[in-house]
DNA sequence: AATGAATGAGAGTTCATTCAT
DNA sequence: TATGAATGAACTCTCATTCAT
């Protein structure tokens, strides 16, 4: 595998697994097997590493988000395609969604790189919007209806990572349930 | 104040502005006006200042949600109490919900203080399962439920104070009806 | 000796023998017998003992200067007492004078700490403004004489701490009066 | 123009504006638009490229002293014509001044090519050594005066570089006068 | 002749903590 | 109870140099 590549994988490993304050770049040299000297060939700096990790992260869910959302589906069909989608993300990318977790309320990340992460927030918002216009949806601001049904993804995904749930995948079936209802023009 | 509340103050404020690993003990020293020494006096170690910070926020937790459940309401109304009592409470104590935001996934606490922290949440998932054992919620974990909730006006909280709604009041709303339509049971 | 003394000290003796680039603040704690972090805890910077010793270096200038004029003595009485007292401090401190060299002309010091040590050349420079007033000084700007004679001073110095110079005191003489020639209203 | 030369040109210009330490060969690099390893091509190391510049402004010395010195002038004449000579290079080639500035006093070149470099200065030592001779220069070690008119020089262009002087042209002129006052004999 | 990825010793600095007063 | 000088391990990052291509 390429240098660079080797860098990234390990910073993701190490940071998921015990913090990015714990993860020292003495550290992620010797358990790539490189020299300090490469990583800074490759990166201007730790935070450097940390950017480029958070937004492949926030380009994977665009990806995720575009793969799942199909014209042929209804808007239910298709919200629940983006939330199993997204779940299944999370789960099967655990260390991605332990670095988010710990990246995404820090100052690990400059607002810049953020700012550039919420472009590929763009399509799910749409979704909503259109839903919302539509009258599928509540009246709501989409960007908030769209955090609030990430946010539900989100703690589910901590939760069954946490073990706190003793039969998941019922759970992840009432936890969709909850959402639609939440989401949904009851009128 | 005494010594050991000015630390504590200061300490809250420091990292609510500028992050953990930026509010060195040096600098907690001297806005409170204290001797390094001193702190060392009151705790045993950085890290004891947090706990002690977390554990109080926490604690306050329990007191606004034992404040607003009555059994003279329904539990629509015990809902709504919950809900705004949280969502005022965070809002009106940005710094420690700053910190909360800072500390919740991080290794900053250990985890025997987090369960410490978690007693305080007994009386909202109590309140949870009542509601679904009589069946006016959804049938799930209570404390899935409960994070659930939690995590919407928590999601709420961040939105507004980083000015993401432009009508604030009218989302605020919205975030409830999301949050009841979530719950509640629909057959 | 006070620990701060005792680095200020160190530094010195370090700097003057093998340049600033070779003394890393490492070998100063060591040969101080000291920890780094008291350096630290004295000291801002490196750059900050720099600064210390290139202005306690600047006020002995001064201090020899004014010790050596005096109102009892004519100008050229004056002139010789300054120079030969010059001349003397920097032979018998070769290390403040070989700092000097090395700081001079190096961005070590900033701009700021270099206009404040010119604050200790004005009584030089006033003497050579009234000597030139009273026309037994050449016309020409003060502060060109006051440098031009100190670089004569400067140079002589060199040549002898590099052994340069077969009879170093005959031709001390001969600085001078090359010196006071150099000054001195010929008309 | 060729790699060889840009390198030496670029490194002329980078560590007259920023200092020899603020100078990483890989910014030389990158400003010749040279690769790392060409520069190690053709140079054994950066100590390598210093001592191939400062050889060079030596013997553009020596060339502008022999340029200068002629039997058809007299001493007083020859003086002149080198003071004029050597102040006028250093103006018109600031680069190499502060290039000079910098090395002279450091070990940033070794003892070994320094003297290289004397080699240079015989012209204008013979020509003191002979006016010493011939009584009409102050009796003195040659090398000394020739490094006090030598430091004189440099004094004045330093402050004319540094804008300390309100007429440059009026007192360059009385700078040679007090050099001439200087070295000459009075008898 | 030319490239530039790779190296790693070593630099300056930080900071939680200790301890004598 | 309170002080703050002292500590030193550990951090991020730099940069002259090497070497396979």
């Amino acid at each position: 595998m390429d240098k660079k590549e080797q860098i990234i994988e390990t910073t993701l490993q190490l940071i998921a697994s015990q913090s990015i304050q714990a993860t020292p770049m003495s550290q992620i040299a010797k358990t790539s097997g490189v020299a300090i000297g490469t990583i800074y060939h490759h990166f201007k700096s730790k935070e450097d590493i940390l950017k480029e990790i958070y937004l492949r992260i926030k380009q994977d869910f665009q990806e995720i988000i575009e793969a799942q959302l199909s014209e042929s589906k209804n808007t239910k069909e298709n919200f629940d395609s983006i939330w199993f989608g997204l779940h299944a993300y999370y789960l099967n990318n655990t260390l991605k969604f332990l670095f988010l977790q710990q990246v995404t309320n820090s100052p690990a990340i400059d607002e810049e790189t953020k700012k550039k992460g919420e472009k590929h927030y763009q399509a799910v918002i749409l979704f909503f919007e259109k839903g919302i216009q539509e009258g599928v949806f509540q009246f709501m601001s989409p960007v908030l209806m769209a955090e609030l049904v990430h946010g539900i993804i989100t703690t589910m995904v901590e939760l069954e990572l946490n073990s706190k749930l003793e039969e998941a995948t019922k759970e992840r079936e009432s936890a969709l349930v909850f959402s639609w209802n939440a989401v949904k023009n009851s009128h």
